[in-house]
DNA sequence: GCCAACGTTGGC
DNA sequence: GCCAACGTTGGC
């Protein structure tokens, strides 16, 4: 069984429906070690994502995504006029590493934190752990499936 | 805009 | 290796 996994995206600044639009996205800027282990170390080809709306008026899940490549350098560590360029990175030393994302579908509806958290089912999903800050982490398959009960009634 | 929680940095 | 200071995240 596939490992399943959420992410964390300010829909201001890259939402589901631009991934949509895209078709494929490279998950740049993430620049938290745990964040990046998972990505480079457990992510593989095919794995299920949640797609998180966070710093939002209605922070949710919106959208089933996958991963749709192994993981690789984020050039933009590399790109001093990027904002996340990282002085201290190299092309013989990368320090942070991604993968690609694809857009599988959008949940029927929304399914908000509020809903996430008044749901007992979902109580141990690490989204919901007391000040977690993580903006890439794994989810329990239990959980996915889940949330997408959720999104279709 | 506020604030709690957490990660990172850097002096020692 | 400790720890205070600082910056960031993200809900509200």
């Amino acid at each position: 069984m596939a490992r399943c996994w959420l992410v964390k995206s300010e829909p201001d600044c890259y939402s589901f429906d631009q991934l949509v639009a895209d078709g494929r996205t490279a998950w740049e800027g993430v620049r938290n070690y745990q964040a990046r282990n998972y990505m480079r170390d457990d992510m593989r080809v095919g794995d299920v994502v949640l797609y998180y709306h966070s710093s939002t008026a209605v922070p949710a899940v919106v959208g089933l995504a996958k991963v749709a490549s192994e993981a690789y350098p984020d050039a933009t560590q590399f790109d001093p006029a990027n904002e996340y360029y990282d002085p201290k990175a190299t092309a013989a030393a990368p320090r942070w590493y991604l993968v690609d994302l694809e857009p599988v579908r959008p949940l029927a509806r929304p399914v908000t934190l509020a809903e996430l958290r008044a749901d007992p089912r979902l109580a141990r999903m690490q989204l919901l752990a007391r000040g977690n800050r993580l903006s890439v982490m794994p989810v329990d398959p239990e959980h996915v499936k889940r949330v997408e009960e959720l999104a279709a009634a």
